[in-house]
DNA sequence: ATCGGCTCGCGCAA
DNA sequence: TGCGCGAAGCCGAT
């Protein structure tokens, strides 16, 4: 737990507080969270209740009903656990400009201290890097991202093979779960007057009381809330974990997780899906080597770098080869060349290139495989890699329910050679490596997966949404 | 269908 | 200092 805990002021516990506030901003979930575990063992210490403070707000770049909706489905099954666990729960929407912006600072007025969650992107980054300085009590930043802590890294690595190690040694030691909470002190203190009571049936007219950008839906296939990523995970390990191996690069065959929209919001901790996966393989003989590659490497080298790097939505994190054959190839000819529209609505003139937009639109993900190629293509087809990079991070930003998130710069960076090696030089890309539609054909069942999407696009039906 | 070449640089062994 | 090796590559030769 040690490794996982920063203190990012230097102010001390305040005495005579009524709680300990924890603020779940990325982890939005009481279960396998060491960030409320912290805050319960430091309640404990102190004598006092926790207090979870969870909130949304309508002002950030492309809030919409998709996101929205997300967030919401989660918070009545929230409310309800924590409060089973002893803690007092409060949620803060804040709906309009003329909403209040400053709960968190009355909820910290009667705390001994704040606990909330250490993550290296988004909102959550900004305020862990903004309200400590603000506060007079101890402001604690828990990472619960990822199995090995970001702090067991003390640099930033250079590619999956040189994390690779390291995360393997450090696994035996890592892989523990998350102890069980006991508060000794129950929660019962007030409910603020700015709690917001969410139930499932009232979240779309909460939606559209609020000010943002309505156009974009709900996705067809994901709802939030912990009680759906639990039954993703259940079906992905009953269904798919035997045939991710061999169909995890084939979209038509629905063999991945499709956990990361429920990691990105905390509803579930890579931690139990890494030990639920373990235990699942060691009991019907299945292999794991392939998926836990995914949740734990790659994810550690996705977190590591956003930790280690500035700005992880810039071109400048990209190893001097890459940065050096892509400016070479900055006069290159684009042809075609499209303009954001014609990306973001999808007509471009490549079928499967539009069906993998059209899933971005629909759904709120691509297929972990199909959206390299769909960066891949972005790169090629836009006026610089400039542009390129800003469509991407936009198309993530204004529909994706897994963007802004470290696997989301790292993977639209590996599209420009971020954590990948050189190959054949050839124009627009350089060294970088290249992918193609005949490549694509070769490789996967395209015909199937432009058909699927088809029929989405029609029906408006998602068959692979898990009821 | 399958294979080697392409090409850089990290990290470890020596 | 040498050497093995790497997220999803492509391409041409066999």
């Amino acid at each position: 737990m040690k490794d996982r805990v920063r203190k990012l002021n230097d102010r001390q516990e305040r005495a005579g507080a009524a709680y300990v506030l924890y603020w779940a901003q990325a982890n939005r979930r009481a279960d396998s969270n060491h960030g409320f575990a912290y805050a319960a063992g430091l309640a404990n210490r102190l004598g006092l209740p926790v207090l979870c403070y969870e909130a949304l707000t309508s002002f950030y770049p492309y809030a919409n009903d998709r996101l929205h909706t997300f967030v919401l489905e989660g918070v009545p099954e929230n409310e309800r656990r924590f409060k089973q666990l002893g803690a007092g729960y409060v949620f803060y929407l804040r709906r309009t400009k003329s909403d209040p912006n400053d709960v968190l600072y009355r909820l910290a007025r009667d705390a001994a201290a704040v606990v909330t969650d250490d993550y290296p992107t988004s909102l959550t980054a900004q305020h862990n890097a903004r309200v400590p300085a603000k506060l007079d009590i101890p402001y604690y930043a828990v990472d619960s991202s990822c199995v090995v802590p970001m702090s067991r890294m003390i640099k930033r690595e250079y590619a999956a093979y040189t994390i690779r190690p390291k995360i393997h040694r450090m696994l035996p030691e890592c892989l523990q779960p998350v102890p069980e909470i006991e508060l000794r002190r129950r929660y019962t203190g007030p409910v603020p007057g700015f709690h917001l009571r969410v139930e499932p049936s009232n979240i779309p007219a909460i939606v559209s009381c609020c000010d943002i950008d309505h156009s974009v839906r709900p996705s067809t296939a994901w709802r939030g809330g912990r009680r759906q990523a639990l039954r993703q995970l259940e079906h992905f390990l009953e269904n798919d974990l035997r045939r991710y191996d061999r169909l995890r690069n084939e979209p038509s065959a629905h063999a991945t997780s499709n956990l990361s929209p429920y990691l990105r919001f905390g509803y579930i901790s890579s931690l139990e899906i890494a030990l639920a996966t373990l235990s699942y393989g060691r009991a019907h003989a299945l292999p794991t080597d392939g998926f836990l590659e995914q949740l734990i490497v790659r994810r550690a080298l996705a977190f590591n770098f956003a930790r280690f790097s500035e700005n992880p939505q810039s071109l400048d994190n990209l190893p001097d080869w890459a940065a050096k054959t892509l400016r070479k190839h900055a006069g290159d000819k684009r042809s075609p060349c499209y303009s954001r529209e014609e990306f973001e609505y999808a007509r471009t003139r490549d079928e499967l290139w539009n069906a993998a937009q059209k899933e971005m639109l629909l759904r709120g993900k691509i297929h972990g495989y199909y959206r390299m190629y769909w960066g891949k293509k972005i790169i090629e087809w836009s006026a610089s890699c400039q542009e390129a990079l800003e469509t991407m991070i936009y198309l993530h930003d204004r529909y994706a329910l897994d963007g802004r998130d470290p696997n989301t710069y790292t993977n639209i960076l590996w599209c420009f050679g971020l954590h990948d090696r050189p190959w054949r030089e050839r124009p627009i890309f350089g060294r970088v490596r290249y992918m193609s539609l005949d490549g694509m054909r070769r490789k996967t069942d395209v015909g199937a997966y432009i058909g699927e999407i088809e029929a989405l696009e029609r029906t408006g039906q998602d068959p692979y949404r898990i009821q």
